[in-house]
DNA sequence: ATGCATGAGTC
DNA sequence: ACTCATGCATA
């Protein structure tokens, strides 16, 4: 049937160009940049570090900019531009999405760009292979997948951005799950539901407070209604994505409606997500031809390059792991002794570090207290640990985990962090 | 499903 | 230079 991938391809396409102009949500709006992001506490699947990606960390390759603009994309592009699909097809429209797919593809790895850096492989030590283990526990923040039960009260207040979630209760319960969608299908949101529906989205901005008034239990269990709907009408997660570009003028990835489903989206996303997705669904269910919600109009335009994702060893993922334990906010400094040390680009470990960051509050988040401002623990302010002087000695791992325990309250984090023989003769990198 | 990357907006 | 939203690429 359908798979994600199968207009996955065609999503990509669509991808660069859509971002149409009247995207409201790029703007900041509400959350003035102090917020901290609200992420959904668990993954819903697991931990990360999952696959040991042991494909060489090629610390040589550096860069692999896309040169030169690809032709096939932009030829690509052009055939997509006109898919429109035959209105014959059944709901599904598995043909054009095929179709589509195998027009578009591409990639290409690359050549290599003038900027890299001398690297040279070896590798750092030896150690054990990966053994990285997803984490599990996961405490199920939300009540929710399966129904919990939710105590009672407080909605989220105006500004989840300072608080934490309504972690444990306070919801309100009342969507059954089956279904109601709540509709509204009238396109305007704003106006009646107050929490389902809502409010502006689209529109601009943010200010939007009244998504914020959905409460977690709501978000939960529309994620669940709008999986088990998606799934059941026939429709992938690109499919949705894909549409609600269509639909609403706002496209989306495969990615961010798996995060929307899985819950692993900051909880101002979520509701600012939450209105689309439910006038899709409450289209997907009535139209009568699903496939109207597929065509594709847009005009492929942009193809910036993007550096080829690099893919790092289990060793140095574990290696970085461990600098990040001891200082999740290395200045630049920083940075440039530990891809020194490393073998990395710069940019590599930065970017590194951003996205552990971001990870990282996603797991910190299921124990948040009330009033508990941050989201996660913010090492950055006055972490003596950090700036200056990573110094490392003895298992950078196990150095002083603890120091950053206060947010996470669960120590099985770190064991994914370092893998069991790790090398640890990071000492050098000590200032 | 998730790791790494990009870019806008902030600080 | 960081955060946040988002997505490409990949396991």
């Amino acid at each position: 049937m359908y798979t994600q991938e199968s207009l996955a391809a065609s999503l990509q396409f669509a991808n660069g160009m859509l971002q149409d102009p009247n995207s409201v949500f790029n703007k900041p709006a509400c959350y003035n940049g102090i917020a901290a992001q609200h992420f959904f506490p668990f993954s819903a699947v697991g931990g990360d570090y999952r696959h040991p990606d042991i494909q060489v960390a090629d610390l040589s390759q550096a860069r692999h900019w896309y040169p030169f603009s690809t032709p096939e994309l932009t030829g690509q592009v052009a055939g997509l531009t006109t898919a429109h699909q035959p209105a014959n097809l059944s709901p599904r429209i598995a043909e054009t999405r095929d179709q589509i797919k195998s027009d578009i593809k591409t990639e290409k790895p690359d050549e290599f760009s003038p900027e890299r850096k001398s690297a040279l492989p070896a590798p750092p030590a030896t150690m054990a292979p990966g053994v990285y283990h997803s984490n599990h526990w996961n405490p199920s923040f939300w009540p929710g997948l399966t129904h919990a039960p939710a105590p009672a009260t407080t909605p989220v207040s105006s500004s989840p951005s300072s608080h934490s979630y309504p972690t444990t209760g306070v919801f309100t319960t009342a969507a059954p799950q089956t279904l109601p969608v709540p509709s509204q299908q009238t396109p305007n949101p704003g106006s009646s539901g107050s929490s389902s529906g809502a409010g502006s989205e689209v529109g601009q901005s943010s200010d939007s407070e009244e998504e914020e008034n959905l409460s977690t239990e709501e978000l939960e269990q529309f994620a669940k209604e709008l999986k088990h709907k998606r799934i059941t009408l026939g429709f992938t997660q690109a499919d949705v994505g894909l549409a609600l570009g269509n639909l609403y003028g706002k496209m989306f990835s495969q990615t961010t409606i798996c995060r929307f489903e899985a819950l692993q989206l900051s909880f101002k996303n979520m509701c600012k997500l939450k209105p689309l997705l439910q006038r899709w669904l409450n289209e997907a269910e009535n139209t009568d031809n699903p496939q109207d919600m597929y065509k594709i109009e847009r005009v492929f335009a942009d193809s910036r390059k993007r550096k080829r994702r690099t893919s790092l060893e289990v060793t140095v993922r574990g290696a970085l792991e461990s600098y990040f334990i001891k200082c999740p906010k290395p200045n630049t400094q920083d940075i440039t002794q530990i891809a020194e040390d490393l073998r990395l680009e710069k940019d590599v470990v930065r970017v590194w570090f951003c996205n552990r960051r971001q990870k990282g509050k996603r797991l910190a988040l299921p124990f948040e207290e009330e009033g508990a401002e941050g989201q996660y623990f913010d090492p950055s302010p006055q972490m003596p640990l950090c700036n200056g002087h990573l110094q490392t000695q003895g298992y950078p791992g196990t150095a002083s985990p603890h120091l950053y325990l206060p947010a996470f309250h669960k120590p099985e984090v770190f064991k994914q962090t370092l893998p069991p023989g790790f090398p640890v003769g990071l000492g050098h990198l000590t200032s």
